[in-house]
DNA sequence: TTATTTAACGCAACCGTTTGCAATTACAAA
DNA sequence: TTTGTAATTGCAAACGGTTGCGTTAAATAA
């Protein structure tokens, strides 16, 4: 079956034409007459002719090809997000190579590398929680490759990027509770590294503020997202002098394993103590002891959106030299989705 | 930024070699003597030379890169699979390509043709549930484009293939059922289409044949994946005269909506009926009304099992013609998981 | 009929790298 | 010094396709 795959050198040669001709027909270029280009045209679909397309990604130094760079492709926010982009790219005849990283950062600069080797068109990433230099990134741009950051961005200026704004969500999931009478808030947070952390901490003192009430913070406490580390937070937290009756998690995997731990101490969910979390999960309307809300962060959206943006970037092409003040900065509102009870 | 990337014929002629003296000498190619090849390393490191993966793809008619093929990238079972296989690929210098079908036939033949387009090494796939014909898989021969099946396989010969058997897992819950005592057991299955579909109903009867029971067909109705379908399905079995005292559902979001169904009517779950279930989702162990046990089909392991494979055909090369024996064909074993109640 | 335009096609360079083979150089032996 | 041999290096084709520009042939105008 390994016979050689045909080629327009070979179409040449059985019509006896040039290589361009043949190049030129199968492009509908008009100075190509009518007459050899349906012979070409014809010849080509008979040897069932298709055209190589390293060589073609070769001769234009582009791949139509992006690269996605996340920590986890196993996480469902991350799974969600990938669909979101890889839908967005294939609609536009892109294509999309993925990796891992893990979390870990040697990892990511592997990556990083071997991305720009293959010379993709640019890239889509979503950082390790301990990603603190950027010079593997910044790097890029000696290669004209546009990266668009996305979830997991860095705090660095001169940066296109698409995340969610967790300040208002959990502003919002603050308020909800107080309306509900709660006075008395915890908060488990996620790795303080994260952007995301630190927002839904100024998050939590706006709607402390708003509504004129003090900030203890002893009940903000943090957890490395394991189920030890968040048991640890919780007996922290329940530890208080003032006990908390509602907490905000960081998290609905977060949610869940304190609400068992909870369950342990035989306090009654949604009664004794409540709890609000982040992603909402289709999972967590299947459970009697759920979270009450859960703040959308739109995985699928912001995926799709990065992607936009990165097209956008890619097909504009390299900025003329110091222009560097016209930067993506996309920041989707999450919402509050209050379950509804049963 | 754009300034023209270093390449070998630069380095050639600053150091007034030939351009073959410097690829040979980046080789370490015993033919070129110490001194320039330290001088061309040297320049090359200074220059930062990166050689042209682009160009190597070309030139060796090979790209690193191996294709997956699936229908739904946000489904937990098979981003666990994308992760086993991105995780295995990349230990092996390969990268990844992804696309979608979203279930549908056509998409996955364009993908398919993308793919081999790419020249993409080989290719991985699970199967849309309505993918019959498989010419657009078989085409990949004259490609010398290897192809490995993985989940939703096609019951076809000479291919190679890795799943998880769903019969000695099905038996495993049904037998587990009759032991606790269970005698009506009823099952809600996926799309007939499905070969895991097929398995699942030869391990019931298996079970059913092993315990010498008479097997009831009334009692294994189908539902296709969503809410309605479920719904639809538990009423059916529930409006039978003989009523199941427990149910084996196709996956684990079947068994949380018919267990929404089944709370709608009052049923006490695991009381009035006890459900047993597919893939051993990490979320039903936080649950209160969950399935007794789920059977594990080890998406991570197939992923990477069906990596291994296929790199291992990419490198052993086209087969010598007419060799159409040596087909792998692995079969893990699922398992069933019986969760410890609380 | 001759001059001039236009339509149709071919030439050849180029993209960056690899590699078989020829050519050059160096060095030792005669 | 010559000659033979080994150690180095260079030439050039090849991978498949694109494209600027020159060339030929046909069509139009003068």
């Amino acid at each position: 079956m390994s016979t050689k795959l045909p080629t327009i050198k070979e179409i040449a040669k059985r019509l006896n034409v040039s290589i361009s001709t043949v190049s030129r027909a199968l492009h509908e270029h008009p100075s190509i007459g009518l007459r050899t280009r349906t012979r070409v045209q014809q010849l080509a679909k008979e040897l069932n002719y298709e055209p190589n397309q390293t060589a073609i990604f070769f001769q234009k130094g582009k791949t139509f090809t992006i690269g996605i760079i996340l920590p986890d492709l196993s996480e469902a926010f991350f799974s969600s997000a990938i669909s979101g982009i890889e839908d967005f790219a294939s609609k536009n005849n892109y294509t999309v190579l993925l990796a891992q990283s893990h979390d870990e950062v040697e990892k990511e600069k592997r990556i990083v590398n071997t991305m720009k080797d293959h010379r993709v068109d640019g890239i889509l990433v979503s950082l390790t929680k301990n990603t603190f230099g950027y010079d593997h990134f910044e790097m890029l741009r000696k290669y004209d490759i546009p990266v668009v950051f996305f979830d997991r961005i860095p705090k660095i200026p001169n940066i296109h990027y698409v995340a969610c704004d967790m300040k208002t969500g959990t502003k919002d999931a603050v308020d909800f509770l107080l309306k509900k009478g709660h006075r008395i808030i915890g908060m488990i947070n996620g790795p303080k590294t994260l952007l995301a952390s630190q927002e839904r901490i100024e998050g939590y003192l706006e709607a402390m503020k708003k509504n004129r009430l003090k900030f203890d913070p002893s009940l903000i406490v943090a957890t490395n997202l394991t189920v030890s580390g968040t048991n640890d937070a919780m007996k922290l937290l329940l530890s208080q002098k003032r006990k908390p009756t509602a907490i905000v998690t960081f998290n609905d995997y977060v949610a869940l394993d304190a609400i068992q731990y909870a369950k342990k101490l035989k306090l009654k969910i949604n009664k004794d103590i409540c709890f609000v979390s982040y992603a909402n999960l289709p999972l967590i309307h299947y459970m009697e002891a759920s979270p009450l809300a859960s703040v959308e962060q739109y995985p699928y959206m912001q995926g799709q959106k990065a992607a936009e943006i990165l097209l956008e970037l890619i097909t504009r092409g390299p900025e003329p030299e110091g222009n560097n003040n016209a930067y993506y900065k996309i920041i989707l509102e999450s919402q509050l989705v209050i379950h509804s009870k049963k």
